[in-house]
Formats: C-alpha cells, sequence, structure tokens
DNA sequence: TTGTTATTGCGACTTAGTTGCAATAATAAG
DNA sequence: CTTATTATTGCAACTAAGTCGCAATAACAA
C-alpha cells in the first residue's frame, strides 16, 4: 500500500515538527487550524508511527500521544523510543527527557515496545504549588 | 474516612497477593471464583492505589493493571514504583522487572508517579514464534 | 442490639479510540 | 490532458474501559 501526500497529514506532521512536546489528540487538534476529522487525525497518527516518523505514548489516564521522532536512537535500522516522557498533572503538557534508558531483560526476551512515563509537576508549576 | 474489611476486598488482594503478575480487570475478574461487580472491582483496585497497597500500571493499549506491592522502594514513607513492567504481547501476561530505574529529572521537577512498560514477547513465546 | 456510614451492585453514562462505508482526491497510466 | 485506480477522508455508528449516582447492604462501634 503505497502512501500519498495530502494536506491533512502535512498539517499534522507540521504541528509536531515544530514542538518539542508529546501531543494528545485533543491538544493536536487544537493546534490544528484546519479542521480535520477525528477519525482521520487518529489514522494519520496511526500512519505516522508504523512510519516510524512519529511515537506514541500512553499517560497515566490511559492517553496517547503523539511526538515527532528527533532523538529517537535507531541501531540496526529499527527505530527504538527509549526515552522518558514527563508530564505535568497541573499544566498537562509531555515532554521527552533526553535520557536515554536500558533496560536489563530476562534471557530470551524480545522487546518491541517502550513506553516510560513519568507525571508529577514541572519546574514553573512546582514553584506556583509552593507559593 | 476509615476502612472496613470486606469479602470483596479480602478476595481481591488475596489474588493479587500471590501472583507475581499485574493484572487486568478482565484477567483479575477471571480470577475471582467470587462473582464481584465490575464497578466495585475498578473501587476496591483503586483504594488499595490509595493505600499503597498495590500499584497501577498501563500497558501500550491504555490497559490498567493491577500489581501487589512486593519489591516498591519506599524513600521516607513514600512509596516508589521505580520498575518497569513487560508485557507479553503474545499471552498477555505483565510481569513486574527487578531493575530499579532511577531517571535524572531537570531542575525543579517533582515527580509524582511512575509507568514504565515495555512490551515484546516472553521466552516461552519468543520461542514458539521461532519455530 | 442498634445506629452510623463505608461498601456494594446495578445501571446509566463518559470518553478515547476504532471501523464500515460512501465520497473525495492523489498519483499512475494512457 | 484525461481517465482509471485506489489511498485517504469525513461521517456516523460502534466498542471498550472506566466512572458515577443512588438505593440497598453490611462492617463496626457504641
Amino acid at each position: 500500500m503505497k502512501r500519498r501526500n495530502t494536506q491533512a497529514q502535512t498539517d499534522i506532521l507540521n504541528v509536531l515538527k515544530f514542538t518539542d512536546r508529546a501531543l494528545s489528540h485533543e491538544q493536536l487538534q487544537a493546534e490544528l487550524e484546519a479542521k480535520v476529522d477525528r477519525a482521520t487525525i487518529y489514522r494519520v497518527l496511526n500512519r505516522f508511527c508504523e512510519d516510524g516518523l512519529v511515537h506514541k505514548v500512553m499517560d497515566e489516564d490511559g492517553k496517547q500521544h503523539f511526538a515527532y521522532c528527533a532523538g529517537c536512537d535507531k541501531p540496526n535500522n529499527k527505530h527504538q523510543h527509549n526515552h522518558f516522557h514527563f508530564k505535568c498533572r497541573k499544566c498537562g503538557t509531555v515532554e521527552c527527557l533526553q535520557h536515554k534508558i536500558h533496560i536489563p531483560l530476562p534471557e530470551g526476551y524480545v522487546i518491541t515496545d517502550f513506553n516510560g512515563m513519568i507525571a508529577g509537576y514541572c519546574k514553573r508549576c512546582a514553584e506556583e504549588r509552593d507559593v
């Protein structure tokens, strides 16, 4: 199945490309000035994931967030999204942390997917809380 | 609000206590010979989480899994579920990995929650796939 | 034994994400 | 340039996980 170039796709990819955050469907839709259907957004994002353009993370509420693949490792041609994400419980932003992780797996185990999410308060929101 | 001892609660806690897995609501309900209402199971599990008896992990599909707190760190009285979980895409089991994680956070950030999930194939299922 | 209120069961509800299908439009072929 | 092929979209209906309100039940303390 060959991919085609469409407006919706480039719009979505642009939003993701020009932020360092991982966006939920909701946040992404808010950023999209062009009206794109819910279902289409999901389908586009899933396609991007398959193609390795974007990675998906689950937050602690079970909501998907998508981020452009910038600093992901690529050992032997396979994309590894082996970094953590930080979600602020107050402002809701999800950011990719730089620190790369390697988890020792029991022998014989095969890893296909990585989902690391830390929740808490980002610097700004933590300071506001202290006041 | 004071806690009371009920059958449902001890049943649920026993199931969790005597497995080293993190169970989804579905799996847990299957293990419960006594019939307990869906909503009750969720409420009990959430109470257990609040009380620090059990920890919750999200899998890559956004499904909650619950595991009895056995090997969790407890620095200065606060529970930290700072270990990873491995979910087999084939048999569906979620196990707690022993390896403890420490993620360096940007300065000023406060962590309240940790969710680490790796998906792949466990030894048994990986071997079957190779055949 | 009785009163208080935490807990349960039921059903209705919410929300995120998916899917079927007909319409649209990107690309290839002529 | 025109036409054919089929990937992609929009819409609406659907699914599944989890939550919530409320009346009924049952721990526990008095």
